[in-house]
DNA sequence: CTACGATTGTTATGCTATTCACATTTTCCC
DNA sequence: GGGAAAATGTGAATAGCATAACAATCGTAG
């Protein structure tokens, strides 16, 4: 195929995963890696990572396999993570503390490019090498740094209100650690990280 | 139905988010809700919903809907979350700080009972109301605490070891926050945390 | 130069998940 | 007390996804 036609969600959240594997394999100075070995390290069958590269193009050799090197840039392209997108961090406690310290959203496509916070006492603090803005800065800071990506990190009671701050200052990716689902327009895309669920997730099989 | 008879992976998933939205509408005093009100919360279809909780039981009185209270209890039940699974968390950096502080754990079922790392600098530090522990402990205490669940804060190229010894000291259940796919015994649960990936997810949808 | 083993891309098949639709039950209001 | 409105639980229908399987291609060894 190659062309695009609604290339099924489901298959867009693998590509990261392939990504990240073939990210080692490039540390690992591996020059040609097949589906089969791909799918052995993901837990995943060698027929579906060859069915969801499949909507993309035509990446491999048959005989041969996969050029690491080469898949890694078709995939970062693909995923638009081929350069950096400037993210803003909205809550410097001590989650947004530690995502704004992270060293590796550079190597995945991300930079952290500005942190906000209500909490007058960390106004102007130094985080990494960032100062902590107010949020009323917040719509002229995002436009002027071409942020289209937020991270939310205050706490579950306040996500909701600085999700819809956000929005109409022109984000239209937001990753929410709060517990909690967020409402938002068409065309915005939310993802959400809550270690709580995943744990629940796994403790309905275990035996207590 | 009510009887188990393998329900979905995909199912057990969806519960935690319900019993998220539940445990906010307690918080709110609101006494029932209905599929159809869950759904519009979650951006999930009523019929889904209904279609979820019939694998466990009947919870639901029709023209009512459900009780939330009792339907949150009852999903609590089922996922074995209406007591606290004690926890390690490997890695005591920034992200493993901000874990071992985090005190929304409690309220979900789950608490940090001890802290692992391998540097000998922070080995008796104290992080909350716990202290560094050195790695060489981590199988007499986890066995000591009842562990059974760790959350794994390691860098990448250490993940996989550390799986090995926690897996090893009869750990069933890992929460890894390092970007690498870890290969795992049958019987082992894994679930992972990456940012990186959801942000990589999310700018395939984004005009560059 | 040929034959074989490896591996791809893709089509066909089967399975799983979601949505639809409705009989049934409950509540509430006149 | 009766009828309309609201909501459940579920079987049937639809849609979506994953796996199996294979022809086509490539590299290599003899
Ligand atoms: N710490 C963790 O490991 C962890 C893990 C998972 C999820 N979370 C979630 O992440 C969020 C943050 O956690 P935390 O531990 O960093 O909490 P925290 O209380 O340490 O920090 C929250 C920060 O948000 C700021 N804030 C509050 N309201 C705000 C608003 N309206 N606008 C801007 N800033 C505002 C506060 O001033 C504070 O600095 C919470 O929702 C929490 O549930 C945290
Ligand atoms: N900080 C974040 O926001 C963030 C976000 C996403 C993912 N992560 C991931 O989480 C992990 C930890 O991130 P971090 O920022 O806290 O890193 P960090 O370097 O601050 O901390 C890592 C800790 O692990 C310890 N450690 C190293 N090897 C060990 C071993 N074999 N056994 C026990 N302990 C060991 C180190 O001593 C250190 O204290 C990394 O894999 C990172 O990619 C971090």
């Amino acid at each position: 195929m190659g062309t695009r036609a609604s290339i099924p969600d489901i298959v867009i959240g693998r590509l990261p995963i392939y990504l990240r594997a073939l990210g080692r394999m490039i540390q690992e100075e591996r020059e040609y890696t097949s589906s089969h070995e791909l799918g052995e390290r993901l837990g995943i069958s060698s027929a579906q990572i060859r069915k969801d590269l499949s909507h993309f193009g035509e990446f491999g050799k048959q005989g041969t396999g996969y050029n690491v090197q080469y898949l890694y840039e078709q995939i970062r392209h693909i995923l638009k993570v081929d350069h950096e997108w400037p993210m803003a961090v909205v809550g410097v406690g001590d989650l947004g503390r530690a995502i704004a310290h992270y060293r590796g959203f550079q190597a995945r496509g991300f930079r952290v490019a500005a942190l906000f916070d209500a909490d007058p006492k960390l106004l102007g603090e130094r985080v990494g090498n960032l100062t902590v803005l107010p949020m009323d800065q917040l719509a002229a800071e995002t436009q002027r740094l071409g942020i289209r990506i937020a991270m939310i990190a205050v706490p579950a009671a306040e996500a909701q209100a600085v999700a819809d701050r956000l929005i109409e200052a022109g984000v239209t990716a937001l990753l929410n650690y709060a517990p909690i689902s967020l409402a938002v327009p068409e065309g915005v895309h939310v993802q959400y990280i809550d270690p709580a669920a995943h744990l629940q997730h796994m403790t309905f099989y275990l035996t207590p």
